[in-house]
DNA sequence: TTACGGCCTTGACCCAGATCAATCGGAAAG
DNA sequence: CTTTCCGATTGATCTGGGTCAAGGCCGTAA
């Protein structure tokens, strides 16, 4: 990419690869057509920050492609993921005008903005984006709280089958038919980032990669393409005690 | 209290002390007498379960007076608190028909509960409860994720000093009128709840609340009430950056 | 071809907080 | 008054994960 983060896409919103995830799931026709008009696409590569906890905000956005993380910093460098953005994932809270927590993006990563002032009326005058923005919301403090049980309870070998856990379930998408089938996917974050999500430093996080390599409960090709053999296996060393509801 | 943990209080919406907190805060009057239409009140002990994860839960409630806990336990007993529920806090989840926590009371409580179906029903039909929830639970969200920071990331000293910081806030209602007044309140926590909050085991509450007023930061009297000399030392100690934005 | 710079891995050692265990204290019951 | 009980405190010891340090791997630039 030879300049700008700014790209215009011309995309219609009937053609969106989240669609029916995002924000503007329940919309009808004319609705989507108002966002239609306050919306714009913005693009970064990986690694860039979208913005900085403090910075004015003046849009909230839903991540369209790629991976994004919000974190927290304390003044002596301590540092805290809260959230990891996935597409289809909503960036951002109407009635507030700065940003609560750094944005990075960790992939390639494309928003679709909304220019808040016209986002904050669409969401009194009309219901469906406020009722569709509460579910995501109230789905967003479920998963936190799941993720505050694994910080302050889970080992350093279970944090690590957790992350990987979450990430292959939503990459494998909705395609969870079979149980224990072979899962295959990227990480997208680096071991430091595994790190600042899990509350370890990256020393621990490949240590226990490692282990979990040497015991086969996961595979390793490079540094980043893994390979789950056994689902059920991993969801037990992570503490999951969801154990698949095997019968007999 | 000889029998019931069900009992009819007789409030008017007007005179309720959470009125314009809760969830009902931006409601009309047309509003309120529906709301009350689907309303009972419900009292339960110190130490009583309100709620067992994954039980069936046909009503969302508002806490009125006391305070209350929402829990995850793994199947080996390690427990991780997820919530404190205080006066005009919100439970359960609309469109969801169990448990996801449980909610155990802490202090002697009670609850104005709400049908579950009619209460659904009139955030379909009017705007301003499912308004108000929205934005209730954005503030969750925000506290779940500092939450996360204290949990990743935080000294036990630190956690100690954090949840000190967050109850005698709370507990001193709105009065932050001088910074680095003294405030003093009970502990609505036992140590060993307090250890489940913070992640750390309670001989390690224990030891550092020691260690607290061994340096002066706080003083006991008995087990639960506690003074805080100097808020500002509190904050520091508690490694929250808003360090008074002191001048000079 | 070598050199450099990001990431990652691995080893050696250390320490904050967990674990195990004894004791304390105050409220309630006998 | 004594006993019991339950929460809290304190001590002694252990250990999981942090810290410090030395390479390894690999893609890019010279």
């Amino acid at each position: 990419m030879t300049m700008l983060d700014t790209l215009s896409f011309t995309h219609d919103c009937g053609d969106c690869p989240i669609r029916h995830r995002a924000v503007c799931a329940r919309c009808e026709d004319d609705e989507l057509s108002q966002l239609e008009e306050m919306k714009y696409y913005r693009s970064y590569q990986a690694g860039q920050t979208v913005i900085w906890s403090g910075d004015r905000m003046d849009f909230v956005a839903s991540v369209v492609s790629g991976v994004a993380t919000l974190s927290q910093t304390m003044e002596d460098g301590r540092r805290q993921m809260v959230g990891l953005l996935l597409p289809s994932d909503f960036v951002g809270r109407p009635g507030r005008n700065t940003a609560a927590y750094d944005v990075t993006a960790t992939t390639d990563l494309v928003m679709c903005c909304f220019r808040k002032k016209p986002f904050e009326e669409l969401m009194i005058t009309t219901p469906h984006v406020a009722q569709r923005l509460l579910e995501m919301t109230l789905d967003e403090l479920d998963s936190a709280r799941e993720w505050m049980l694994l910080l302050g309870r889970k080992t350093a070998r279970e944090k690590i089958a957790s992350l990987l856990a979450i990430i292959a379930r939503r990459d494998a998408g909705l395609q969870l038919t079979q149980p224990s089938k072979r899962l295959v996917f990227d990480l997208p974050l680096t071991r430091e980032e595994m790190a600042d999500y899990l509350g370890l430093t990256l020393e621990t996080v490949s240590r226990q990669i490692s282990a979990l390599r040497k015991d086969g409960v996961i595979t390793l090709e490079g540094k980043r393409h893994v390979t789950i053999e056994d689902l059920d296996l991993l969801l037990e060393v992570a503490g999951d005690d969801s154990d698949g509801g095997m019968p007999s």
